[in-house]
DNA sequence: CATGAATGAGCATTCATTCAT
DNA sequence: AATGAATGAATGCTCATTCAT
């Protein structure tokens, strides 16, 4: 199949970066972790940050598309939400390692580039929009309520990769999600 | 005046860490920000990792210590959340830059450091707990209502180092407390 | 063909070491001797102290082996002696530098590596007491004899490096072996 | 009683230097060991390098002297190298870290100061020119001949200080000086 | 005399990257 | 596509030395 060497090589930097931080973490132990030598990851990559660069548009956009998707598929703020946090915790429990990239990437280099898109954040800003109109969600400021629920919800997670939360996460999604429904509701 | 140097070096620090990460930040980036040269670093400190730990035991712990007194000095556990939440972001509003230095410091080399210890985390869980035995508190996982309400008041601060929260985040704190409060609610 | 760079590393290193001592010269000027950069070092050596090292090894227990050989094709202790002293002599005129780099390594870093094993000093040693055995050396410490033996034979070498003794050391070795046989001849 | 911490830096250097080199050994070790700060050296040395030039000086010229002196006291070639190798041990027992460092020194920085100097070498080699003038020393270059009982005499010294040869020196002192006398012996 | 803080040049080593093969 | 050798800049750290106190 094409592009073996450079999934093993994407799949081997997810890995690292999630374990050590992207700084934290060299070419060289990339390369030897995927089985290739240094020079081949430019081969596929223009360098270390096109390779972080393309992990990250690889999931981070397609993961909002895909939260979007699941809330549009539910009738009303709350069961938006429960289907959006079902959405985020089965994909942490189908790939722990991507997640706490993606979720330590944001506070990287990866800043610019999630700004005016599509993001996750924007997903929940929108239910949560949506929910005050509708008026099942208090009046208060969007932003804000939005990085409440975000924080109620990520953290848990969060919290799973440093043992304090027991996996599967899917075993309490519908809590969590009710727990932050309450935080907001009207 | 006692330490001069030392103190300049360690808020240099903390201001680049902050900014860029303890990886991403350089020993002779920290002397030129303190107007030393790199040599004077290892006269007060052992090395890199030896400034990072002193940042945080400096502030990590006394912070946890500072949350429990606040937790201390009131009534029911509702209370004590408003009381903590208050403390967490006047700490903020105080130094945004070692705010976020411990932010990322806990997903770094800290971890261990932070383990056992009373750390803020702690402070949480035990107002949690005694809400639960009040019968205030909603029966569920102790760890998984904390991680909640953890993430629901710390993500808004991180929102605001992003510019999704206006400063100063004093002004929301209650606001935070009552949708943390609410979320866990028996 | 093969081992180019490292080969230059290595004898740059030598020259150096022999001039300058080990600690006194550094990983730079080695590079620069040998016509690349301070990296190139480390794809062919662990680190300075493993180039130190192999230089030894190649080297010192090999001139063992070397003179052993050649002890064992002489008759009699006399022969034997002088046979090992036009070896050792016809080692110093082919590769001063690395003779000079043998000498001074034995007081450095080497003197563990160096313990048990088949050095140049046991060879005499062995030499030594099959002499003393068969009565044609007198009874003596075998350990002091060949102490005696040794510093007959090596400080002219050593002379020669400062100027003492002309080179080509080679002309004088049967000189030498016989002012050395009767030192410690019964 | 005056120049305590000079002596005391002089000491805790001969002795740093005899075991680590003197380019192996810092100004901070030699500080440390002599219980004062790095800064104090300069107020006795004008640096590391004046610091080893004063150690050689007062010991290695006067020693020079010394065994001149001895050599003087004898009657023939024979009893005056006999007079000068218990002299040698002697020192050595003395003080094997002055002595170990003086025979490193030799092949560093102080080639140039020894040079014309009256040195133990000198000493020998005087009375190896007397002996082949006497006729009791074999007709042979005489640095050569100097060369061959400074190795039989020094030797035995350097492997003491390895272990090879039981202190104190002073024991085998007639025992090697009859080996040296031999070797060159008309 | 001695300290302790500071310097600035230099050290061994590592990094992301390039390139001939 | 991939290797393996090499680069050159940078990294954390140490060195001998200076100097105000």
């Amino acid at each position: 199949m094409a592009g073996s060497t450079k999934d093993s090589l994407m799949q081997a930097a997810v890995r690292l970066f999630a374990a050590k931080g992207i700084d934290g973490t060299t070419t060289r132990e990339i390369a030897a972790a995927a089985g290739v030598t240094e020079g081949a990851i430019y081969r596929h990559f223009v360098g270390k940050e096109a390779l972080v660069e393309e992990i990250f548009h690889r999931h981070y956009l397609p993961f909002a598309a895909e939260l979007d998707a699941a809330r549009g598929t539910a009738e009303g703020a709350e069961a938006e939400l429960r289907a959006v946090v079902r959405r985020v915790y089965a994909a942490f429990d189908r790939d722990r390692d991507l997640f706490a990239f993606l979720l330590l990437a944001q506070h990287g280099p990866m800043r610019r580039i999630a700004d005016g898109a599509a993001t996750p954040v924007r997903v929940i800003e929108k239910l949560v929009r949506a929910g005050q109109r509708a008026g099942t969600i208090r009046r208060m400021d969007a932003r804000l309520a939005t990085q409440i629920v975000l924080g109620a919800v990520l953290q848990p997670a969060t919290g799973s990769l440093y043992g304090e939360v027991s996996p599967p996460l899917i075993a309490i999604a519908d809590q969590v999600a009710e727990a932050a429904w309450r935080a907001i509701a009207g």
